[in-house]
DNA sequence: TCTACTGTATCGCAACACTAATACAGTAAG
DNA sequence: CTTACTGTATTAGTGTTGCGATACAGTAGA
């Protein structure tokens, strides 16, 4: 049992990355509570068969990010405050994914509807079953 | 005066990446219509300052699309008719650029609501002007 | 035929990213 | 103090990718 944390190597997406967005959702859904601990990244990095600087680079990120904290010597744990970036920041990358998203559905000739309706439904999925981690 | 192509050599997005998007926004959208002439690829490539062979590559994977169509030795086309993805194919694209917006609506803790809005207004956008560009 | 234009194919160079291995530094418990 | 655990930093190997230069092939018009 790895706590809800998987990867898959053969996916494109980089480890690294595969794992600060499955902990940035685990975290943003409340699967993983502020305070507890994360695995450390040696038995996360034995549990998923990959190298320990792999897991510790993810790791990094989540607290630079201000999602983890570290104590050194001792672990790493979640945050006391989900950052819930600034307002502005927060308004800017909404902003970026809804043209990304957007650009898509214009390029590939998707009515505008369709696309809108396509966003709710997945937004409904995904804060009604929290996070599934990948299936 | 460059056919509303432009490219941004200092932005990550590799050039014929570019060069592909914006065309299939400008065929999409309505601005280029089927059967009009295509810039040459040297032509357009002394336009944005870039080498003949990214241009072509950026054509390249339009013909492989289907977008464009080329008269070998005459030059490059838009295609009569807008391929619009196999349906299967288009509802995959669309469905995984949703899932990947709502997630980082989530993540970043937006309401459901000011997600939706905020691509009903990038859509909306993205159609009235046709395309922006780099900006 | 000759010339000037089309797109195509191939090669090489440079830059970048991912991953892993290794050694280092701090904390806690025996 | 010693040991065993934390995370961190540095380095190296590997693969991928972007880009440009150059040579090739087809078509149209004088």
């Amino acid at each position: 049992m790895s706590r809800g944390l998987f990867v898959d190597p053969s996916d494109a997406v980089p480890l690294w990355k595969q794992i600060e967005e499955n902990v940035r959702r685990l975290v943003a859904s409340g699967a993983m509570k502020p305070g507890s601990a994360m695995p450390s990244v040696r038995d996360l990095a034995r549990d998923l068969s990959i190298n320990p600087a792999t897991v510790a680079k993810g790791y990094q990120r989540l607290v630079d990010a201000g999602i983890l904290a570290v104590k050194r010597g001792e672990g790493t744990f979640v945050a006391q405050k989900p950052p819930a970036l600034p307002r502005g920041e927060r308004e800017k990358e909404l902003e970026g994914g809804a043209m990304r998203y957007a650009s898509l559905a214009v390029t590939i000739g998707a009515a505008p509807d369709e696309a809108v309706e396509r966003v709710r439904h997945a937004l409904g999925d995904l804060l009604r079953k929290k996070i599934g981690g990948p299936a």
